[in-house]
DNA sequence: AACGTGACGGCTT
DNA sequence: AAAGCCGCCACGT
């Protein structure tokens, strides 16, 4: 069965809300995970479309490069490598160290 | 219905 | 290393 567009984004958010402190995943892993692969545009979707105050951890997602996916210095970026640097998740100028940092499960 | 846009990603130049 | 191409597809206009 094809899941309906509210199961994807059920799924999505599941897979994002257990990944630990500290660790981080791409939107592809995500997509995979949540058995939507090739759907990592997706999962960046659903998250623009999160609410303030959310309680999904949306900034422990990053692209597959590594990189924090905002333009560099703007508000958003700020946020979300702050969100990063405060749970020890540590950045090579404006890469994470994937290698050590990333969701193995 | 058609079209542009975009928190993506793998592959090729 | 960097830029282009193309597949992916929800959404707003």
């Amino acid at each position: 069965m094809e899941p309906s567009p509210s199961d994807a984004k059920k799924a999505i958010l599941l897979v994002i809300s257990q990944i630990p402190r500290g660790r981080v995943a791409s939107y592809g892993q995500v997509a995979q995970m949540a058995g939507l692969p090739g759907r990592a545009r997706l999962v960046g979707s659903i998250l623009s479309q999160l609410p303030e105050g959310s309680a999904i951890p949306w900034y422990r997602v990053i692209n597959a490069a590594g990189r924090i996916s905002f333009p560099e210095g703007s508000p958003s970026y700020q946020r979300q490598r702050a969100h990063l640097q405060g749970e020890g998740v540590e950045l090579k100028g404006p890469r994470i160290k994937l290698q050590r940092f990333r969701w193995n499960p």
